[in-house]
RNA sequence: GCCCACAUAGCUCAGUGGUAGAGCACGUUCUUGGUAAGAACGAGGUCACCAGUUCAACUCUGGUUGUGGGCUCCA
């Protein structure tokens, strides 16, 4: 396994070479920056005097086929400093990689024969060991990631050691488009987004009933951990942000208003209104910890160019909460919501999210005593709990360490969701604090959290997960009454009624379709159960049910399909449904 | 914000310098049917918006807005 892994890796690094000669050979003057492979393909970052677009692939691969088809070998060698600035000359690019290496670094050059470039190495011995290949896109990017430097080209390709191994790979590909919750939320009519209020879903009576039972299932988890759910304004003084640090470090993300001589911020975050709740009574020790949560509503004017569906937008709101506990509570409240975390994650069926630990930023408040204080007890914390997780240097937010968990969406892409991050600057600037046991008044710290995240969010990278099929209790409708023919629409209706009185969602299709047609519509919208009523029915009066995945349940009594939904309001999966049902 | 691409009916998409088409969906009628599309007819579009070129622009050019793929930033 390793050993392909390697295989693919060498491939891809040793395409992305070849595609860089291709397109020097096509476009002469071109300069490169830099080309690795990536997890199922590569790219090459170009300054190109051609713009590059998808319709110079074809040629581009014309030219790396012809390369591969000539077996040239890939050899590496050692070289001075000199002589590496001799051999880039005019590639400016790369002098300045090369200036960038440490001195007492060794330099290697990678040739295929007709080309070279400065590289660590890792590649097949032969060009013509990369069987497969493709140039998928082509997209901007800026040199060495910094948005005040110049952007050059970016090609993607994807490389793979046999023919077959690819087709599965834009098959894959392809499966996954499928899943898009874009696609998907227009389908199974969930949201809809509209110029007039650019990156802010509208939410359908469908995609509301979903976003509804999020937050029902939310805080039913909140009574059992005990947070106390609150309700803030939406709109504040901008004297708040100001005290907040938000004026200086989150303007250009803000919406603002203006009411008579006010200058008015929409909140971004919830933060601060948590605050100026907690500190409006006085707490004691005894009180602590206080856990509020608030599900409201947050606006944040990204730049454009950066929404994407559900999963990045203007207007939306979290599963965010404060808590306000001392300095002894700080592992316990911690290890508690990452317990939390994972019971949420698990009844969504979210196996394998990523845990990031974030240590200290450049920009920074509190002094290294608190840093060096914090990051540990947050490492300690992970390491107890017996989570995997990596590290990221100078990730954490400015005012404490953070744990950001993130999971991926149907291409892949990593999305972060929950977080929980600790704050030792808020209680200063805001005078949050509590009477301890001496009397005296002290600081509280401070810990945000979130599961979801956004809930918004949440609900794209749920919707991908499902590709759809949403668990019974999600399923805005959980049954679509399917008469055979005209004679059985009013037993339909019958049972229909029968139905919604216990609280079931769905309806008996009385259009004048086809029966297959009403199959085929209810499998459409991904309708858990189909539920069938033909002359066998209406005589024994039973059910026959079929379900989503196709399969079949025949001879079900109306009665007991009623007690067992009332048993089971929460049925997470097509087979634990089918078990249910099949007891009847 | 930056680079590139795209914007035609509710949805998915054809299309041409001489003011528009298909399939699905929708409506009406016919159809009385056993597990993913029965049939006929009908309704529908300032071809995103604003300018320019032209006798004539949905089509060419520029700008604006929005969306998509990335970069940067972030829940």
């Amino acid at each position: 396994m390793e050993d392909l892994e390697k295989l693919r890796f060498n491939i891809r690094h040793s395409a992305a070479h070849i595609m860089a000669e291709a397109v020097m050979n096509i476009f002469p003057g071109t300069k490169i920056g830099i080309g690795p492979p990536t997890s199922d393909g590569f790219y090459y970052d170009f300054d190109c005097p051609k713009q590059l677009s998808k319709d110079d692939f074809k040629d581009i691969e014309r030219e790396m086929k012809k390369i591969i088809k000539s077996k040239r070998k890939f050899t590496g060698e050692v070289v001075s400093r000199d002589d590496a600035i001799k051999r880039f000359y005019g590639q400016e690019y790369k002098l300045e990689i090369i200036k960038g290496i440490p001195k007492n670094e060794k330099l290697t050059i990678w040739s295929h024969e007709s080309w070279e470039d400065i590289c660590k190495g890792g590649h097949v011995d032969s060009t013509n060991k990369i069987k497969a290949f493709k140039l998928l896109d082509v997209a901007g990017a800026y040199w060495k990631g910094d948005e005040k430097n110049k952007m050059l080209q970016r090609v993607y390709g994807t490389a793979w050691e046999s023919k077959e191994e690819q087709k599965k790979y834009l098959e894959k590909l392809e499966l996954a488009a499928k899943r898009d919750h874009r696609k998907l939320g227009v389908s199974l009519d969930l949201f809809y987004f509209d110029e007039f209020s650019p990156a802010m879903p509208f939410f359908l009576p469908k995609g509301t009933f979903i976003m509804n039972e999020l937050t029902n299932y939310m805080r039913e988890k909140y009574k059992k951990y005990g947070y106390q759910e609150v309700i803030t304004p939406q709109i504040f003084s901008s004297k708040l942000w100001d005290l907040s640090g938000h004026s200086s470090h989150f303007q250009e993300n803000m919406f603002f208003t203006e009411n008579d001589e006010n200058k008015m911020g929409i909140k971004p975050m919830n933060c601060p209104s948590h605050y100026l709740l907690f500190r409006s009574r006085l707490h004691s020790y005894k009180d602590l910890p206080i856990r509020y949560a608030d599900f409201g509503r947050l606006h944040r004017n990204e730049r454009s160019g950066v929404s994407h569906g559900l999963t990045r937008v203007k207007s939306f709101s979290q599963d965010d909460s404060h808590i306000f506990c001392t300095k002894d509570q700080i592992e316990a409240e911690i290890l508690s919501f990452l317990n939390l975390l994972q019971e949420v994650y698990e009844d969504f069926g979210f196996e394998k999210p990523t845990f990031y630990l974030s240590l200290r930023p450049e920009n920074r408040t509190g002094n290294d005593d608190m840093w060096d204080h914090s990051e540990s007890v947050m490492k300690s914390i992970l390491e107890k709990s017996g989570m995997e997780f990596s590290i990221q240097d100078g990730e954490g937010a400015f005012y404490g360490p953070k744990i950001d968990i993130t999971v991926p969406d149907a291409l892949e892409r990593e999305w972060q969701l929950g977080t929980v991050q600790l704050d030792f600057f808020a209680s200063e600037k805001f005078g949050l604090n509590y009477i301890n046991k001496d009397g005296d008044k002290e600081n509280v710290v401070l810990i945000h959290r979130a599961i979801f995240g956004s809930l918004e969010r949440f609900f794209g990278i749920l919707i991908e997960h499902f590709g759809g099929s949403f668990p019974f209790w999600l399923s805005p409708d959980q049954f679509s009454l399917i008469p055979v023919s005209e004679n059985h629409f009013e037993h339909c209706k019958n049972i229909e009624n029968k139905l919604v009185s216990k609280g079931l969602r769905g309806k008996a299709d009385l259009s004048n379709d086809r029966f297959n047609n009403k199959i085929r519509k209810a499998q459409q919208m991904k309708i858990p159960l189909m539920i069938i009523i033909g002359d066998k029915e209406v005589e024994n009066n039973s059910l026959t049910i079929r379900l989503r995945n196709g399969k079949n349940l025949n001879d079900i009594k109306n009665e007991s399909l009623i007690q067992v939904f009332e048993e089971n309001s929460k049925i997470n999966n097509d087979d634990g449904l089918k078990a249910v049902l099949e007891e009847i």
